[in-house]
RNA sequence: GGGCGGGUGGCGGAACUGGCAGACGCGCGGGACUUAGGAUCCCGUGCCGAAAGGCGUGAGGGUUCGACCCCCUCCCCGCCCACCA
């Protein structure tokens, strides 16, 4: 056994051995339990960052764990290839992006191997390649077929960098998420994934997901946005003409006294009196010039236009004036909206500034009435009691609510509805990088899907990548030119590509069966392996690739290829990993650590304990050297440990039972930390501690010299079973010195495949414990009596104490409060 | 504005179900070994205090024999959403 501990002398062995015996292929215990985890799989448009090192590191000690503990494990791996980043990558190094693509892919995968994660290899996916996304292909049709994919015109995100449509979930703040250009409305024709038809399903399922991180759960639930409301038909006066508004406090109506459309409202023009046209038609016009942000901003001021026109309360019969203002948004609701500006703080804004009237029509339920219009302040936006209001007076807020909603729709002017802020997935992409649509479009036929057998499309390999806006695919008249499949006569291919997270959305499934060229994947494996037990990865993708995921399964679920309707019992999103400053890691800060240097520097089982011991994995972490070199010394001295101990290595097992004195200690030291690490890892994934509590039975043994037969073998259970429990978090030094323990007789096993170690729980309590002594809640000592002991003893311990004696002499001693094994308090008068 | 997290030593973080706050690591101080130390080992390390002791989990209040933990009021930080009718 070498002296030292030199990680890169023991690294590549091991990870070779690992390989060749194959033991992280998934199947290998038919008899066991299945689990499932899985770690998004990487983009690789650069190089891997620390940030991927987390990730797969949190999940490979988890999935080393559950291979310990008998499972049947999948631990699989694959590449997010196609997509906008790698061809812009691709195009700012004047490069294919299938070759840069390729490159990035092999430095990944090198460097994953180094940091010595159990992946199962033989299943790796590459979602550029025609084998997987020809499944794209094969989903888009099946999809087409029962209407979840349509074909819509109409105004669609476009993204000035990037040049293409993106989705909803792609924009933030009216920006690229990918690349922070500007998002600019233009009118263009997409195609789109009807998710909207689930968002009930999608929404409801979220309860069910009791495993998923509230935030997340509650981030697409907010994203899905369910408002229940009511739809109000407002006749125009004199016109035949009806504006249909969306409120959610339908309650508030007798209190409206006027009504607002976004500039964009179809109406607008034809509702707008000759003689406010000059100014209306101006405002528009300046609205549409004005970016949506600075427009709908919250920041913006409320700015209006009367159109001349008024129109009809049908609940009062009342005529209130039409307004055009900036902060109704066209896309949401009807785009259209009844003012209620004693009730509702935008609305009451506007009133002042435009000088309309406002009316109060809330009372609270109890208090202070709240004054008329003239004299509010704000609104008054919470539920009460109605109040002037007709027939529906003195109602609460919820009942009238109701009862309105029935009125309008009994009168046929309206009803109770429902709005959703979801809107369908448009996935369209007038890029190169991406799964070709598979649609040709025939003069005859119109859009006609390509049938199964003649997938997939493959991507032409000459394409010409410009980033100008015109899908470059129309630029490939080999690619374009093609043949009706219904009819036979000269056809064009479709020349957009798909989103990146369609690739994403079901790859998870791909893995099960990853060479099947008759199906996307076996479904009796599914059934073994679905759905997903753990799957851990960034919070940033909540609203995007975690909603299509979800959808995608629903989807899969309704094919009948799936047995159950979600897709993961578990998420874990793992925290950021910053640079030393605290910063996020950035070329631009300077403070890039590269994975692949510190594993030169100091071996996979440091980088893989620093990422585990820094903090609980969904805290973000800043990266530390000093820390870094603290892991590093820990498993130095490990090493050392092991090298110091060797006459302990062939103590007999049975002897231990006869330890005593500081061994008897250290045995039960080892048994509680066994039950530590076993309880944290089945409950919450608590590598730090975990960690600590191996480094504390380290830190015993390290003071300890054993002599004998029985001290040997309490030492090299210890030993042992630290070897065993560090397995999962640095995997290659805890199997050398496993295997230097066990010696040739253990030569053709492997610590990876190893049972997790059991405790005994008679071990895991101690025969003395500590009692705190309390006079009055303040600690006044401690005594030390036999685990079995009696509150009586307990107390006579106590009192004996000449401390203790100290604080109670002279009182009356009121009450006495014991907690077994833990404290005695005396609570005493004065 | 809404939602969700969070606030504990110099730093990262521990703390069972309301029961000895600060495990473990870093850093720092002291010592040993050494030609040397940025290697290694040992000791110490919440704050104030010479000590006795007192004070301490963002602030203030409450419940309790006992509160980082439960309740109320407030402040601050992070993330997500946001003129959503």
């Amino acid at each position: 056994m070498n002296e030292r501990y030199e990680p890169q002398s023991i690294e590549t062995r091991w990870q070779e051995r690992w390989a060749r015996a194959g033991v992280f292929k998934a199947g290998r215990r038919p008899q066991a339990e299945p689990r499932y985890v899985l770690e998004m799989f990487p983009y690789p448009s650069g190089a891997m960052h620390m940030g991927h090192a987390r990730v797969y590191t949190i999940g490979d000690a988890l999935a080393r764990w559950l291979r310990m503990r008998g499972h049947d494990v999948l631990h699989p791996i694959g590449f997010d290839a196609l997509g906008l980043p790698a061809e812009n990558a691709a195009i700012k190094d004047g490069r294919h992006p299938a070759e840069r693509t390729a490159e990035n892919i092999v430095s990944f995968r090198a460097e994953m191997k180094r940091l010595g994660y159990a992946f199962d290899w033989d299943r790796e996916i590459v979602t550029a390649d025609p084998s997987y996304y020809r499944w794209n292909h094969w989903f888009f049709v099946k999809m087409l077929e029962k209407g979840i994919v349509y074909r819509r015109q109409g105004k669609a995100n476009w993204c000035t960098g990037c040049m293409t449509v993106i989705a909803n979930e792609q924009v933030v703040d009216q920006a690229c998420e990918r690349c922070s250009s500007q998002v600019v409305d233009k009118v263009i024709g997409e195609w789109a994934f009807r998710i909207t038809s689930y968002a009930e399903q999608l929404l409801a399922g979220l309860d069910g997901l009791t495993e998923w991180p509230e935030r997340i759960t509650t981030m697409q639930r907010n994203w899905i946005g369910k408002s229940t409301g009511a739809e109000v038909d407002f006749a125009v006066q004199g016109g035949a003409e009806k504006i249909k508004v969306f409120t959610t406090r339908v309650d508030t109506i007798f209190g409206c006294t006027y009504v607002v459309l976004a500039p964009e409202h179809p109406l607008t023009a034809a509702l707008t009196r000759p003689e406010r046209r000059p100014e209306v038609e101006a405002f528009v016009a300046r609205m549409k010039k004005t970016e949506a942000a600075e427009r709908t901003g919250e920041g913006a001021p409320k700015e209006g236009v009367f159109t001349g026109a008024h129109a009809v309360n049908p609940f009062t019969g009342e005529t209130v004036p039409v307004w055009i203002a900036n902060f109704v948004l066209a896309e949401y609701g009807t785009g259209a909206v009844m003012s209620v500006p004693a009730h509702d703080q935008r609305d009451f804004e506007f009133a002042r500034k435009y000088a309309l009237p406002v009316r109060t029509v809330i009372q609270p339920v109890a208090g202070e009435r709240t004054p008329p219009g003239e004299l509010l302040a704000a609104a008054t936006t919470e539920d009460g009691v109605t109040d002037g209001s007709g027939a529906f007076s003195a109602l609460p807020s919820a009942q009238a609510r109701e009862r309105m909603s029935a009125h309008a729709a009994a009168g046929r002017f309206g009803g109770s509805t429902v709005r959703w802020h979801l809107r369908d997935w448009g996935f369209s992409r007038q890029r190169y990088w991406g799964t070709p649509i598979p649609i040709i479009y025939c003069e005859t036929h119109g859009a006609v899907p390509v049938p199964l057998d003649q997938l997939p499309v493959t991507l032409p390999p000459q394409a010409i990548i410009t980033g100008t806006g015109e899908p470059p695919l129309a630029k490939v008249p080999e690619f374009v030119e093609t043949t009706c499949p219904t009819c036979g006569k000269p056809a064009r291919r479709e020349t957009e590509t798909m989103d990146t997270f369609v690739d994403s959305a079901w790859y998870y499934a791909r893995y099960l069966s990853p060479r099947d060229a008759t199906q996307p994947f076996d479904r009796e494996l599914a059934r073994r392996w679905l759905p997903v037990d753990v799957y851990v990865g960034g919070p940033e993708h909540a609203v995007m690739h975690l909603l299509y995921f979800r959808f995608w399964h629903r989807v899969m679920h309704e094919l009948g290829l799936t047995a159950e309707p979600e897709p993961c019992r578990r998420l874990v999103t793992q925290g950021i990993v910053n640079g030393p400053d605290g910063r996020k890691m950035s070329k631009r800060w300077n403070n890039v650590v590269a994975p692949g240097y510190m594993v030169d520097r100091f071996g996979a089982d440091t980088v893989r304990l620093f990422m585990l011991f820094a903090a609980p994995p969904e805290k973000d972490i800043d990266w530390s050297d000093e820390q870094v070199d603290g892991l590093f010394r820990f498993l130095t001295r490990v090493w050392r440990l092991f090298h110091g101990r060797q006459a302990c290595f062939a103590a007999p097992e049975a002897a231990a039972a006869q330890a005593s004195g500081p061994f008897l200690e250290l045995r039960r030291r080892t048994h509680r930390t066994i039950k530590k690490v076993t309880e944290g890892m089945q409950q919450d994934l608590k590598f730090n501690t975990a960690i600590s509590a191996l480094m504390e039975l380290m830190n015993e043994l390290q003071g300890l010299e054993p002599n004998g037969e029985a001290e040997q073998a309490a030492v090299r259970e210890a030993l042992l079973a630290l070897a065993t429990l560090l397995a999962p978090f640095a995997p290659h030094v805890a199997e050398e010195l496993w295997h230097e323990m066990q010696g040739p007789a253990a030569a053709d096993r492997l610590l990876a495949e190893e049972p997790w170690p059991a405790f005994d729980a008679a071990l895991t309590v101690a025969d003395t414990v500590t009692i705190a002594v309390q006079v009055n809640g303040k600690l006044r000592g401690d005594v030390q009596v036999p685990a079995a002991a009696t509150e009586a003893e307990v107390r006579a311990a106590a009192e004996a104490q000449e401390k203790v004696q100290g604080y109670l002499a002279g009182k009356a001693v009121k009450k006495v409060v014991y907690v077994k094994g833990r404290l005695i308090n005396y609570v005493v008068a004065g």
